[in-house]
DNA sequence: GTCTATATTGAGATAGAC
DNA sequence: GTCTATCTCAATATAGAC
């Protein structure tokens, strides 16, 4: 047995792991090390070696390193694509699809939660020489989505009568704080059920029954 | 006469400017350079250049790159202390101290732009070695004193019974969102007046009147 | 002292054997 | 699919002329 086919076997199936593994551990190893050193600070070496592979055999699952980074970046946002037909074309009222979608999109990002890492280290970060890749779009869509079934939910009578882009954006920052403090302090973190609470506010206001506007007395 | 004190007056009152000029020009190019190429990246030839200063002249007003790094965390961050202190005891309803205290922080926020690119940068960015800040603090007293300003709005029967730590989220939420979005999409930010608007929409909720909570049917 | 030419290094990427 | 060995290229460091 030869020097090259003996490595072989020991890094990948002679261990009896599945071949399709090799391409995940790169892919966790290059999310770890873009999170903590930075696009631009990571090396190849560095991913193949963290992923205990050599360097073609990232070449080969992934054209180059832009490759592997894309690839990451896709790999959340086409489950995201399918939550977002998913959700609106759900049953339900508009307050439980916004609900379901929210939580569908929070799941989604804690089980991603290493993507979103790099993903904002690259969007709020320095310029790293990183591919470009549009993240306006995917929170645009987001936010649409949001928008529609707030829409829809005033013209059913279910909301009611305002804004909807106002509305909309409530709702959106409550996700937004909601994932962003999961991001920095995961241990104070609001957590799945914390977003839901706080959606529950947001339809049904803060202030007392009867006091309902704080300026303007009520709908504007 | 010190070569670092010439360079001081040199720069500046000869050609009949301002003394403190020099030293906003220092900040301001500070400020513009880290946004663009990030702290790591912006090297002190390249600031004192851009503030049209030599070198001494920096070294003059701020110890060295971590000093006048500091020194911008620290002017923004100043005068939102006396902002929380401010809105804590000023006159008013819960809702119309919330109201004021979010709307001057986010004028706070606006004024000051540009420092607040270079904090996301760093804050969520990858490690560029500057000097630690701790910008969580600041969140976190941010996040407080609308939670009292909450809970006092609860006790005075203004806001109705609830998880005033729920209540909180949304608020900080809006705010958050009002913010990351001027500063990614300054051309469709809220602004002042859609926070305004936002906030308000969090007081009296989404929800047609007499269907108040999605689930629960209505309190906690 | 400053400038330019020449190492040296370390990065991403590839060729060809197995 | 994976390996060893090698390539290209740009940035940085250094040496030696001026």
């Amino acid at each position: 047995m030869g020097k090259a086919e003996a490595a072989a076997a020991g890094s990948g199936r002679g261990a009896g792991t599945p071949d399709g593994a090799v391409r995940e551990r790169l892919l966790k190893s290059a999310t770890d090390l873009f999170t903590r050193k930075g696009y631009a600070g990571t090396t190849v070496r560095e991913i193949v070696a963290a992923a205990k592979v050599t360097k073609p055999v990232l070449y080969y699952y992934f054209r180059n390193k832009e490759g592997i980074y894309l690839e990451l970046m896709k790999e959340g946002f086409s489950r995201f694509d399918s939550l977002v037909g998913a959700s609106l074309e759900a049953p339900g009222s508009a307050a439980e699809k916004i609900l379901r979608f929210c939580a569908r999109s929070f799941e989604l990002f804690l089980d991603r939660i290493g993507v979103a890492r790099v993903m904002y280290s690259i969007y709020y970060g320095p310029p790293q020489g990183a591919p470009f890749f549009d993240f306006d779009a995917y929170h645009f869509k987001f936010q649409e989505a949001i928008r529609r079934l707030v829409e829809e939910g005033i013209r059913n009578g279910e909301f009611r009568k305002g804004d909807a882009g106002d509305m909309t954006w409530a709702i959106v920052g409550a996700v937004n704080v909601a994932m962003e403090i999961q991001l920095c302090h995961p241990e104070v973190g609001l957590g799945k059920e914390g977003l839901d609470r706080v959606l529950d506010v947001i339809f049904a206001g803060i202030a007392a029954e009867g006091r309902k506007g704080t300026r303007k007395g009520g709908r504007r």
